[in-house]
DNA sequence: AACTATTTATAAGA
DNA sequence: TTCTTATAAATAGTT
């Protein structure tokens, strides 16, 4: 609609573009606008210009946080289900008209980022399920997974042993003393080491991770 | 453009709603694509049909990750004013429609959902550092913490080995054998309990947190 | 920013 | 829905 049918192409000059852009924004702006009151439904219209300023449309009775919101009501299964549908109902619009259009993951972000929280919490879980068979050996009713718990501590202690052996040639330090009463405070680098195999409680996934900064002080009627 | 000049209002008729609603869709999705063609920009359009189907529409250089990038790009304290601003513009259309104000929520809950994922990363990491230790004792260069370590671990076993006395009075097994090739193959559950102290590498969080579930079998240079 | 010749969108009807 | 068509509306090029 203008003297000269213009083909759909990007505009050679920079400034017709502008002025281009300037005009259709308020035309499309419109179109947004009319559309939302006529239908009374929720529309929103988002364009930046070429230097990058914003400009946004949303309804009398829309907000882009009320938009997403109602994608993030759905259930996985209706968002999955809606995006199927979108999909091909959009294929076969778009073919015809030779429209450009992906209904997008966009209803998938949020989706997508609930199941990341799942795996990180179920990863959290399993590390703690794991801590709390050494930190419980007594809820092991299994025999052979004891004795295998017990080698492996002592391969453990064996390999500190050499450590300790090496680290003590290198620095000429006597390490023969065992002296355990030391005057050294416990600070947090400290709680790092001490406490995995105390016998207390371990803290449910959701609260901190932080062990235990104490070693055995309870007993739990095994000894 | 039509017959007769429309008043923007409220189409009364549903159906003339939805007639109008899915020509006027067309019409501003061709605007929308010879905007985003011709003057080369990003433009996002997404409407909501009556029935609640959504179609998006963005550009060809554009994606709606890209758009919501522009927008994460904003200053915290922009993101703080809009978010704000978006906020007013609810309570002022809910308290006018009289309805329910609990979209709040939504408001922060991908915001929420980030720090949430960020938040339970960390937490991995920090169960993988302190593991680590356990893992390679050798990198520990404090003699005081590889004392405490060795400490805990010969707790941990005197603990394993109460527990063995008690199991083998319960299920009245002899349990002093230590015979160690079993042909019991480790399974999943096994591999549960063997490996936290193998000198293999940490995996990285991301990755799974299956630990190995092969003992040591590495040596490192101090043995 | 305006103007205006044209093209384009679309309301109502079939 | 889809098409037809009279008419309103948008806009390209010009001033």
């Amino acid at each position: 609609m203008g003297r000269v049918k213009l083909k759909i192409k990007r505009l050679e000059s920079y400034s017709n573009r502008q002025v281009t852009y300037s005009k259709r924004r308020t035309g499309i702006l419109k179109k947004a606008k009319e559309l939302s009151i006529l239908c009374d439904s929720h529309i929103i219209l988002l364009m930046f210009s070429l230097t990058g300023k914003p400009t946004l449309f949303n309804g009398e009775r829309s907000s882009i946080e009320e938009v997403i919101a109602k994608f993030a009501q759905l259930t996985p299964q209706e968002r999955a289900k809606r995006k199927l549908e979108s999909l091909e109902a959009l294929k076969k619009t778009f073919k015809k008209l030779d429209h450009d259009l992906n209904i997008q993951d966009f209803l998938g972000a949020t989706y997508e980022m609930t199941n990341e929280v799942s795996m990180l919490q179920a990863r959290l879980n399993e590390v703690h399920k794991r801590l709390s068979y050494w930190s419980n050996p007594d809820k092991i009713d299994n025999i052979e997974h004891l004795r295998q718990m017990e080698d492996s501590l002592r391969e453990s202690i064996e390999r500190i042993r050499i450590h300790k052996e090496n680290y003590g040639k290198h620095h000429l330090l006597p390490l023969e003393s065992t002296t355990r009463d030391t005057g050294c405070p416990a600070d947090g680098s400290l709680a790092s080491y001490s406490g995995f195999f105390a016998s207390g409680k371990q803290t449910d996934v959701g609260s901190s991770v932080q062990v235990n900064d104490n070693t055995v002080q309870e007993s739990n009627g095994l000894n």
